[in-house]
DNA sequence: AGGCGCTTGTGAAGGCAGGCACAAAGTCGC
DNA sequence: GCGACTTTGTGCCTGCCTTCACAAGCGCCT
């Protein structure tokens, strides 16, 4: 913006997705010592290729140093402006079950620049009690003070997460995490992640059994078979 | 395979990650009673657009009827095949802590073809306590009965992240599940994916800032500044 | 039995992301 | 002060993914 006359807007979704493991790599890299630092070097430590990582790094500028590399402390700056990490955003658990307890406990948000400032859950029994330091609340008390940049994570059960969106959009929120494993209608402007065990392990499946295919034609499949005997064997 | 003449072998990345949203949305649709599905229809509940959608389903084969639709049962049971579903795949959780808990609590693994199997620590407080119905067994233990086609979940602290994937890899496992903040090194034919919070945030972040910018050049940020004044302003 | 309308499956085109390779640019040593 | 070495930044090319658009195919209705 006014400050950042070298960040163009534009940058590619790919490339975003992939600052945020730059920025963790940069952090070990500092917490060792390193000050100054090669793109070949730190595309090893991020798990990708040192041309994609100049590429990536040359939408927000020129920060490196030719013959050189990247100075740490200033590259870590300038990806964590660009992240908007420069302000602690607020974070809203929604669902206090099994996973919203782990994630309300969870200390790895504090230490990136997030807030968990409200835990919400429609069970009475929950509302009002204390977990991690802070009190549950229902969500009309949430809808009372919908700060502005609020993110908020969905982690209800499946049923509920459809409503629990619309709630959150009603109240200005524009961008959320979604756990519960379906898919959230919401209007153009906000923005869904989901994180979804349950499609992260199919995926592997896929491959596992792929990879077993490859091995031999016929390879055991030591896999425990689905015990409920299916009639129709072939098609 | 043998029993699957129209499966032709290179179904391109993303379609495979789509394909587990697709059985998702059959599911419900099978739920309500619905028998036959257009293309349209299951894109909506998706949440893709239906030529995508039909040129994922014809990497799978011709299982549609022009003029009518898609068999629910049949194009699950197709989708099923092709994710390997038709085994239960055994899982185990390295690390049960908060997340190691939270998981082997978690019953959306079995209705869905896989299997928790192993639960594993290091911690000697937890080597042997029971948790959700499984004995807690240490590393070495599941090294003496590592099966073919186990899937690896990783729940530890990012730490140790790399010596369990070290150890997983050892025993054969090539299909890994990691939850550690971490950059995992493995030999090629070991496939990894990650879940990733503060990863996930940090990008929502990004869209939050700029969904911001664009409402007006200077909204006010009205989430918190960063407590430590940072001297260098500008740049 | 034949036409009509609906939906699939897919060729073609456009866009985006990844990788290669090298010129530009800056530092270090002498 | 200059040359040689190192590393960045980027233009180009290649491949994958997405979207468009439509012909082929199927069932239903008359
Ligand atoms: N537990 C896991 O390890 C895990 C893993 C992957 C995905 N998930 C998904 O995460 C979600 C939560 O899982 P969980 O195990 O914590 O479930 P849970 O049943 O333990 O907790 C759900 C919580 O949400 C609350 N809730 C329900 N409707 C609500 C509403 N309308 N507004 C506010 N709160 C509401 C309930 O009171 C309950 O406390 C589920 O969708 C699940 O599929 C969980
Ligand atoms: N809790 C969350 O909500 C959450 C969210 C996102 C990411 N994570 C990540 O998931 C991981 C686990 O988080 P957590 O909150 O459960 O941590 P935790 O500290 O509660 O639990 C870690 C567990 O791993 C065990 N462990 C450590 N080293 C081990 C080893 N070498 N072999 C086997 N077990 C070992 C420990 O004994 C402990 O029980 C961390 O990497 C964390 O960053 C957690």
């Amino acid at each position: 913006m006014t400050d950042a006359p070298a960040a163009r807007r534009g940058i590619p979704g790919a490339t975003v997705a992939r600052l945020p493991v730059y920025l963790r790599a940069l952090a070990g890299l500092a917490a060792t010592g390193v000050d100054t630092v090669s793109s070949e070097e730190l595309a090893e430590a991020a798990g990708v290729r040192s041309a994609k990582l100049r590429k990536d790094l040359s939408y927000l500028g020129s920060y490196g140093v030719r013959g050189v590399g990247y100075d740490v402390v200033r590259l870590r700056e300038e990806i964590a402006r660009e992240l908007g990490l420069q302000y602690d955003w607020s974070v809203a658990i929604i669902g206090m079950g099994n996973l919203g307890h782990a994630l309300a406990a969870y200390s790895g948000f504090a230490t990136r620049g997030f807030r968990v400032t409200w835990l919400v859950d429609e069970d009475p029994n929950l509302v009002g009690s204390r977990i991690a330091g802070l009190t549950v609340i229902d969500m009309d008390a949430l809808a009372t003070q919908p700060p502005a940049g609020l993110i908020g994570v969905i982690a209800t059960p499946p049923t509920a997460a459809q409503s629990v969106a619309d709630r959150l959009v009603e109240m200005g929120v524009h961008s959320i995490l979604n756990f519960a494993p379906c898919v959230l209608a919401v209007p153009d402007g906000v923005e869904v992640r989901k994180v979804d065990l349950a499609t992260e392990l199919q995926i592997l499946a896929f491959h596992e059994q792929h990879a077993r295919a490859e091995l031999g034609p016929l390879a055991d499949l030591a896999a425990v078979e689905v015990a409920d005997a299916r009639q129709e064997a072939t098609s």
